[in-house]
RNA sequence: GCUGGGGUAGUGAAGCGGUCAAACACUGCAGACUGUAAAUCUGCCGGCUUCGGCCUUCGUAGGUUCGAAUCCUACCCCCAGCA
């Protein structure tokens, strides 16, 4: 970390505040909403789409393109950006979030953890140096560090402080490989894609937050990451089975302590109120498959964060827009209601398109409302 | 017209004397989804219900039997082959 690539422009009485990210593909306003793109593409939306939803930065998944199609496939092709197609910056997952979903099919050592690929039965081990060098070659604009995540549900509960200890330990590998990594990358250089601009070549590192439901372990976890070098904070392991007050509880807690100078990033969250609730409590930025996944899956949200599932009967007949108040492709161009219910009903994969266009544009909006203009 | 095969819930399709309101799949209806093993998963899907049951169903009409979707008879349809 040389200098804050944070700044904060305008911090507001109730705790949220606006600024801008600086990253080497261009400045990002904050608060920011990322959708997932953990295998490369945000399913069913091109590049162009994405950008019309007011959507900034992306997020991949380094375990995923790890096993298809590997970051050395990636990297010989000119990085994920060229890749995909999105010139915009990405940010990319360490693969910390599998050692919780993929609870089932790994092992976690102090080396690293071991998964099983459930697609060809074989066994990869990920180290935090791994993730950092897959981060690297896929041509992550903010790599994270690899952390051990664990469940919250009733019965999960029981491995934070290991967890929380094993991360940090963790965290001082990753920043010695990071930097090993990006010793040759300068300040000043112009990033090759991005014509005309002038941007630093290194990308930022994030370190992340464990400690559970355990407030001292929380806050010690804070203090730790706050004190390494690391462009940015993550809090890892919340919506992870643990109920909305017990979450709600921890981001009030932690709102006093967080370095101003840097961004911070709560993961996994994209529910609107939940989001509005981490904003007001001095988060920038945000993860979610929700408006992704429920798109696919009928569901929307409205005006009010109320939700929508357009698989619904009643809406066989209804030629109103998703959302008459929202400026999003879908509701814009005037697709009805009855229209994307009849295509879900048959299967077309354009009713997702549709629907996670407007989901996006939803977040997007959210964020607006708290960016300085 | 003859010979053979067949008609089962919205559709396809099991069942071939009792444990059948009837497997399974699809469709339909509803729900879930928070750093994507997810265009996935769960529930319901004859009618009524105080959720314990009750009632009406397996082409139609009769019959055999304690008991039939399952056996017999007639009839009505469908399909294949022969005329």
């Amino acid at each position: 970390m040389s200098k804050s690539h944070f700044k904060e422009l305008k911090r507001y009485k109730n705790g949220n505040r606006s600024g801008i990210l600086k990253t080497r593909r261009g400045p990002v306003k904050t608060p920011f909403f990322m959708p997932c793109a953990s295998r490369g593409s945000v399913k069913g939306l091109q590049p162009s789409q994405i950008i019309d939803s007011g959507t900034q930065v992306l997020l991949a998944n380094a375990y995923h393109l790890h096993l298809q199609p590997g970051e050395k496939v990636i990297k010989k092709l000119g990085g994920l950006h060229t890749f995909s197609g999105w010139q915009g910056p990405i940010l990319t997952d360490s693969g910390g979030f599998q050692v919780f979903s993929l609870a089932k099919a790994r092992k976690v050592t102090e080396e690293g953890v071991y998964f099983k690929n459930l697609a060809s039965g074989g066994e990869v081990l990920i180290t935090p140096e791994e993730s950092m060098q897959i981060q690297f070659d896929l041509g992550s604009d903010i790599i994270m560090a690899f952390d051990d995540v664990t469940g919250l549900s009733p019965t999960g509960r029981t491995r934070s402080k290991e967890a929380m200890e094993r991360t940090h330990r963790w965290l001082v590998r990753c920043i010695t490989e990071f930097k090993k990594l990006t010793k040759n990358s300068f300040k000043g250089r112009t990033l090759k894609g991005v014509k005309g601009t002038t941007l630093r070549n290194k990308p930022l590192l994030f370190g992340i937050v464990q400690g559970g439901l355990d407030k001292n372990l929380r806050k010690k976890s804070l203090e730790f990451v706050q004190s390494q070098e690391v462009d940015g904070i993550a809090i890892g392991g919340l919506a992870v089975g643990e109920t909305r007050k017990e979450m709600y509880d921890m981001l009030n807690f932690l709102a006093p302590f967080y370095d101003p100078a840097r961004a911070r990033y709560l993961m996994g969250v994209g529910e609107p109120a939940d989001m509005r609730y981490a904003i007001e409590r001095g988060i920038d930025i945000f993860d979610c498959v929700l408006p992704t996944r429920n798109g696919r899956h009928g569901q929307v949200w409205i005006t009010g964060d109320k939700r929508l599932n357009l698989n619904n009967l009643k809406y066989a007949n209804d030629r109103g827009p998703i959302d008459s108040k929202c400026d999003c492709h879908t509701c814009k161009t005037g697709y009805s209601r009855a229209f994307l219910r009849h295509l879900y009903k048959v299967g077309d994969p354009l009713a997702g398109s549709l629907a996670t266009t407007h989901n996006l544009r939803y977040l997007a909006r959210l964020c607006e409302e708290y960016q300085q203009t």
